[in-house]
RNA sequence: UCCUCCUUAGCUCAGUUGGUUAGAGCAUCUGACUGUUAAUCAGAGGGUCUCCCGUUCAAGUCGGGAAGGGGGAGCCA
């Protein structure tokens, strides 16, 4: 490190006793005024710091409050008490940072996640968030080795931007036009954006996909992995109005080999983190699985959260077409005995929720990918099948989360893509540089959109997606 | 946006058929103790019962509305 005290997970670490080292954290809980449970960040694990009776000041000793930042240093000794291997026995003890007590939030004992996102700037300090967000870096870290290993071109797609044709979404508009009603106007009364800082209208980004169609026309395989946005009025345990997404985009990758990528993804990704987040992966299952303990019987996960992962890295996918999905679907006893709420009837209805869940978590018990949905029920760019109905499309979805993976092989044939474009009444000449790929070299690529949060509810077991990223954006709701 | 549940101390929650001064555990503070592991023991302080309107002799409790939050649905990642 790039100063002189040593991070308490390296600490922990030594194997060697007797040496004099320099630490800094923060006061988890001071028990028996002389042990102080002390945290860095580097691991949940705190470090105890012995202030051994009658060697500090009163004053000093009032001020190791929960919360409070400080600095120590001592002599690391084999602990002379139990539930930890070694301890610091502190020389010197510096305050730098105060936390009065009557006012910090945290205190040592259980809080629940609802009163922790009230003071989201706050519950990095618990040990639930420090292992929440020490496994989110370590996916990110793992999403860009996987790429990079295959030889994949992280691309950076704009934020903002022009394009509001794909329809992936409601978006946010970015402009610097005055809100009070004095922006400049066309004679039909709608806002005259040629003033606008950009000369047109501009909106935060829905996806990075079309420009990344673009890359791959080049680079072959790249991938975005970045911010995203939107305006949606979603309220639920899965979706915000900020999230990152991972977006691949291979050139000469047919449907069959963008599930394969996607699977391979999934799996290395969700590798990395049991390897390197080992006991904040530990910390978490433990409670879930208290968690797990109150609800009914009927309620709870047949498994733990390391058997889920374990099972999701050491098995397959389950691949199965819509057609066949639906089958399996109208044939369940579920919908004979009228348990879903929508009934299936017939073919080229959209699955809901709980015919999903039916599939993965009931049916399959496993994480499943849906392929060749009908055309009517999907995006413009997916490429039509040789049935004329279905496209080359596939989602993948995961126990408890639902969909993970949005994807398909991309329509590369010109004529195609201008009749859906124009049956869906998408106005073709403001896509004009995307169909230039079409026009010049187009090729069989493919692709697919990951949810980063929703990969890390599913790898730490989180209900909430608000839990999962450090400050979330939603419906009524930016603060931080 | 729709459905549903919730809102009482800093936190997590009790609070009976509407009836004197609204309780507990934890946290905090004070003191004791001192190899503790969310330390323990004793004591103390801490409340506009989310807000507004209504019913009633009387509302934390009943009714209506608002705000905030949880869960589910839709949109999707």
């Amino acid at each position: 490190m790039f100063n002189k005290r040593i991070k308490i997970k390296a600490l922990l670490a030594e194997e060697n006793t007797g040496f004099e080292a320099t630490v800094m954290g923060w006061v988890r809980t001071f028990r028996n005024n002389q042990f102080i449970a002390l945290n860095d960040g580097s691991t949940n694990n705190n470090l105890q710091v012995v202030a051994s009776l009658g060697e500090f000041e009163d004053s000093t000793l009032k001020r190791l409050t929960t919360g409070a930042c400080i600095k120590v240093t001592g002599q690391v000794i084999a602990s002379l008490g139990k539930g930890q291997k070694v301890e610091l026995k502190a020389a010197t003890i510096e305050i730098l940072g105060d936390s009065d007590a009557e006012k910090f939030p945290l205190q040592p004992k259980k809080h629940s996640l609802e009163f922790l996102r009230e003071i989201a700037h706050m519950r990095f300090r618990t040990n639930t968030f420090g292992a929440i967000f020490r496994i989110r870096h370590s996916l990110a870290f793992a999403i860009h080795q996987f790429f990079n290993d295959k030889g994949f071109v992280y691309l950076h797609t704009p934020i903002i931007t022009a394009s509001d044709a794909e329809g992936a979404g409601e978006m946010f508009r970015v402009t610097t036009l005055p809100v009070d009603g004095s922006a400049p106007k066309n004679e039909d009364g709608s806002v005259n954006f040629k003033d606008d800082f950009f000369g047109r209208s501009t909106n935060l980004t829905v996806s990075g996909q079309l420009e990344g169609e673009l890359a791959a026309m080049a680079f072959s395989d790249v991938y975005t992995f970045g911010p995203t946005f939107r305006a949606e009025n979603s309220n639920t345990t899965r979706h915000l109005a900020e999230f990152w997404m991972i977006e691949p985009e291979v050139a000469f990758n047919d449907l069959e080999d963008n599930m394969n990528l996607a699977e391979a993804f999934i799996r290395y990704v969700i590798k990395y983190a049991m390897e390197q987040n080992k006991e904040d992966l530990e910390f978490l299952a433990q409670r879930l699985e208290e968690e797990e303990k109150q609800k009914p019987q009927q309620d709870r996960s047949e498994m733990g959260l390391l058997d889920k992962l374990n099972f999701v890295v050491n098995n397959d996918f389950e691949r199965l077409t819509y057609t066949e999905a639906i089958e399996i679907l109208k044939e369940s006893n579920h919908n004979k005995k009228k348990k879903f709420q929508y009934l299936i009837e017939g073919w080229g209805v959209d699955l809901q929720s709980e015919h999903e869940r039916y599939l993965v978590e009931k049916h399959f018990k496993k994480p499943v990918i849906l392929t060749n949905y009908p055309k009517d029920i999907k995006s413009f760019y997916m490429r039509l099948n040789e049935d004329g109905k279905t496209v080359a499309a596939m989602d993948i979805l995961a126990p408890g989360i639902g969909e993970i993976v949005g994807g398909s092989q991309r329509e590369e044939r010109l004529d195609k893509l201008t009749a859906r474009m124009a049956e869906m009444h998408i106005p073709a000449e403001e896509l004009n540089w995307y169909l230039d790929t079409r026009r010049f070299g187009s090729c069989p690529h493919a692709g697919f959109g990951l949810g980063f949060e929703r990969l890390v509810q599913f790898v730490t077991g989180m209900g909430n997606i608000r839990d999962v990223i450090p400050f979330p954006r939603y419906p009524k709701s930016a603060e931080f």
